[in-house]
Order: C-alpha cells, then structure tokens, then sequence
DNA sequence: ACCACTATTGAGACAATTTCTCAATAGCGA
DNA sequence: TCGCTATTGAGAAATTGTCTCAATAGTGGT
C-alpha cells in the first residue's frame, strides 16, 4: 500500500506526542488514504461501518482533526455546508475548482496561480505559505440546467 | 446616499416581481448598504434590533436571498462557519483573500489572477461567468500568535 | 379612505452538521 | 498483569440556516 510511508508518520507523530496508537485512529488513517477523493465525516464513518468497524461519528470527527493536526489530511470548506477531508500525497500541491451548485470538486495545477497568489499574499501581509486557493463557479452540467430551467 | 441608486433597482426589482415594498425589506436593504465590509445574518439582525427595529431572524434570511436574486448582495462562504454577505458596489470586481484563522477578509483585484482563473475554468468545461476566487491563508498576526502558541 | 385579497412577517419548531459531556473502555508504562 | 489515564461511545448540546402557520400589513380596486 502506498500509503506505508504516511502511515508510519502518523504514528511517530502519535508516539511522540503521547497520544495512544488506537484501532480506530488506524481505521480512520487507513480509510481515508484508501479514498483518493474529498470525503466528508458522514461517509467515512459510513465506509468504516460497513467494513465492521464499531466506531462513533464523535470518534471520526475528533482524529480527523488530530490527522489535520499532524499535517496528513486537509480539512476544507469547499463552498458546501460540510467540511471535506483528503488526504495530503506528498508534495502534489494543487488547487480546487468547485461546482457552487451540485458541488462537484475538479483539482488542477497552475504554477502561474500559484506565484500570484504568493505575491498577493505578501502584499497583504498573509502567509505565503499557508495559503489555499479556490475557485468556485458552475461546472457545465449546472449551467446547462440553469438554461433549461430559468433561475426561477 | 450613495447607495440612492441601488435602493431603486431593488424597488423596482421588487414591483416588477409583484413583491411588496415593506418597511423589513427597505430596513434591511439600509443597513446592508450602510457596512462596507463582509457581515453575517446574525449581525444585521443585531444592528437592525439596536436601531429600533423589530424585525425577526427569518425576515432577515428571507429577504438576504431576495437581494441576493436581485444581484444587489453577494452571498459567500468565505471558508468560516457563516454565510457572509456583501452588497456589491457598482462595477468594482474583486477577490476575497481570508484569514484561515481569524476570517478576516481582505478584498484585493488582480487582472492577472482573473485572466488565469477563466482560462482555468474553460479548461475544466466550468463557467468562466461565474466564478469567485478565495485565497484562503493566514493573517500576519494569527500567523505570530501560532509561533508564539505553537500548534497545539 | 375602505375593503378584500394574499404576500409577508414573527415566533418558534425543525433540520443539518459539528462539538461537547461523562461514564465506560482500553492502550501503555512499570 | 496492574493501574493510570487517554480515548471512546452514545447522546445531549451548540450552531447556523430553513420551514410552518397563524397573524399582520401592503396593494389594487372601489
């Protein structure tokens, strides 16, 4: 699994803040790097569920916070009412292009985004480092279906 | 008042739709035109009940979206909790660039960043019409307060 | 100005999502 | 293996926004 690497960093990360290596704590790790898409708290505590896991929703949320913490997943607002989770894979850094009416993710790369944003960080006296970007708008099929069926 | 204008389009917005002009709609559409800056629901309700008015949370969603339909307000998750609204100033397109941390929000324009986001968007088959673009980073002083308060 | 019609409002119930509480459980060091 | 205490589970609570429905108040026609 390719995800050995990350996996052994979380539970140095666990050893070394004393936080206890849990079944749990390895489910969640292990679903959330199986899924290779933005998932939310819900569905992963419904995957786990059907795999026979006995975990709680409260047990989801709080090491989903705790793998935030230790930089392996991100926990975004992606214009929708839920947080979605993925897991960071090393050193791909891409931004997100969100469907603001059915929610659809799309990820892309652009490194001349990326150096404007830097430097519109820096003017502004945000990090450059710690940003995030995102652009929402209307993926094809919601603006097809707002031609058909008029805004209201 | 500088906003004499847009509180006519909305009244004519209003009868053309067979809307009625009440005084919750034109208090409202006061005070969101009188903050120039990001606000939330809960502080417009707040800000009208100072001044008198009495005026029920529900009017004040109601009627956001109602402005929102007559493209007098945007409506944003920028990243935090709430939604915020902002009315739009004639013409002036921006950014929002915020504060993971605190939600401060910064409005910048970069014609640059606009041309790469609609070049973006077509590539992806989204609509390069109606985008919105979010920088989501960290303010210089939450960014101090993590080094003095390290992460945990 | 008055009436009747019905859109709008207010108050609180409801819904969706996330966080908190606290007794029971289970890692981990000795 | 034992004991300490971090973690868990279940459900309560908190947060934000939407919905319901009876009461209120704009509006167009007299």
């Amino acid at each position: 699994m390719s995800s050995q690497r990350e996996r052994a960093a979380f539970i140095d990360h666990l050893k070394s803040h004393g936080h206890r290596i849990t079944g749990e704590r390895l489910a969640l790790f292990d679903e959330i790097f199986e899924q290779h898409r933005h998932v939310d708290a819900e569905e992963l505590l419904a995957a786990l569920h059907r795999k026979g896991h006995r975990i709680s929703r409260a047990t989801v949320y709080r090491n989903l916070d705790l793998l935030v913490a230790c930089g392996l997943v991100r926990k975004q607002r992606l214009g929708q009412r839920r947080y979605l989770y993925e897991h960071i894979h090393a050193g791909q850094k891409h931004d997100h292009l969100v469907c603001r009416s059915c929610g659809r993710v799309v990820e892309f790369v652009s490194p001349g985004i990326t150096a404007m944003q830097r430097e519109i960080c820096r003017a502004h006296g945000f990090s450059p480092d710690h940003h995030q970007f995102q652009i929402l708008s209307l993926c094809a099929e919601c603006v097809a279906a707002s031609e058909t069926q008029p805004s209201h």
